[in-house]
DNA sequence: ATAATAAAAGACAATTAAATCCTTTATTAT
DNA sequence: ATAATAAAGGATTTAATTGTCTTTTATTAT
C-alpha cells in the first residue's frame, strides 16, 4: 500500500476560524500612531517624511505613506512637498481627537448602526446586544475623544506611553 | 478632440479608504444570530437545519453552514445529522454566553492584546490608549457576559427584540 | 439492505483589506 | 533653468475574509 500523493496537502488545509477582528483596523492603527508620532516631531520643530515615520512607528513605509494622504486630504496633518518638506502639525490642527482619526481611515461603523447588522434597529425595534452595545459605545466615544493627538503625542514626548517597541 | 478611451476609467478608480471593521465579523454576527435562532426553536422543542436557519437570519446557507460546524465542534450547541436531524440546544448548552460564541469565531483579539499592536503593551509600558482601552474593554465583557444565549433567545421569543428584519 | 436526509469536510471562487511599486506634481536649492 | 527632493496619485499584487459548491459520512425510515 502506498501513500497517495495527497498526504501533504491535509496538512496545509486551510483551517476555517480564528479570524481576528480587532477594535481599529491596520491602516486606523497606523494612521493613530502616525499622527501621535508626527505631532511630537512638530512640537521639537521638525517635519518628517514617510519613510522616517513608517520607521518610527513599525509600519510599512508605502502603506504608510497612503495612510499620509487621506490624513492631510482630511486636514489632521499638513503637508508639504519638496525639499525640505514632509508631513506636520500645528495649531490648526491641534482640536483633532482620535475619533476624527478612526472616521477619516474606518468610517463611523465603530460608533453607529447596528452591531447585528440589522438595517433598522433602535430603541424601539431593538437587536439582542442593542441596549448593551450603547453603554459599550458611550466607553468608546470617551476614548476616541477625551484627549487631542496634541495631548497624546505630549504623553509620548514625556515618556508616560509609547508608539513602538522599547529596544 | 477626442475622448480619450480612459475617460471612463477614472470614474471605476478604486478609492482606498472608508473601509468598515465593525465590532464583529460577519461571520461572528451570523454565528450570535444563528445560535440565538437555534435556542428560540429548541426551546419548543424543534430541530433545525442550516437552511432554515440562513433564511431567518438573512444569511447565506453554505457560510451559515460553515459556521455551524465551528460552533458544533466548540460544543456551544449540538447536532445530529441525517433525518430529523439537525442543530439544537439544550441545558448542556445553557451555560454559554456571547463571549464563548465570539471566541469561537473571532477569537480574542477584541478582549486580549494592544489595540494598537504593540507586543509589549502593559500598565508599566503603555501606548498612547492603554488605560482608556481597559474601560472599554470593561463594557465589552459585560456586555458579553451578561445574559447567555439562552436568555438572549428567550427574550425574542417574547419579542422584546428580534434577529431579523420586520415584514 | 436500501434510499433518503442532513451535517461534516474539503476544494474552490469572489470580494475586501493590506501592502507595494511606479509615475506625476510641487517645491526648493543650486 | 535645472537637478534633487518629497508628497500625491494610480495601478497592481498579495493576503485574508467571505461565500459557494461538491463529496463524504452518519443516521433513520422504509
Amino acid at each position: 500500500m502506498y501513500v497517495t500523493s495527497g498526504f501533504f496537502l491535509g496538512i496545509l488545509s486551510l483551517y476555517f476560524g480564528l479570524n481576528s477582528p480587532q477594535m481599529f483596523s491596520q491602516a486606523t492603527k497606523y494612521a493613530i500612531k502616525s499622527v501621535i508620532y508626527i505631532w511630537t516631531q512638530s512640537l521639537e520643530d521638525r517635519k518628517v517624511g514617510a519613510k522616517e515615520i513608517g520607521a518610527n512607528i513599525e509600519a510599512p513605509e508605502a502603506f504608510t505613506a497612503k495612510i499620509l494622504q487621506l490624513l492631510t486630504k482630511a486636514k489632521i496633518v499638513g503637508s508639504i512637498k519638496g525639499p525640505n518638506g514632509g508631513f506636520f502639525a500645528d495649531e490648526s490642527h491641534a482640536k483633532y481627537t482620535l475619533k476624527d482619526v478612526v472616521k477619516t481611515i474606518d468610517g463611523d461603523q465603530l460608533f453607529a448602526g447596528c452591531s447585528l447588522g440589522l438595517p433598522r434597529c433602535s430603541e424601539k425595534n431593538p437587536c439582542p446586544l442593542h441596549f448593551e452595545v450603547v453603554k459599550v459605545r458611550t466607553e468608546i466615544d470617551h476614548m476616541l475623544t477625551a484627549k487631542s493627538m496634541k495631548q497624546l503625542a505630549v504623553e509620548v514626548i514625556k515618556g508616560n506611553t509609547r508608539l513602538a517597541e522599547l529596544v
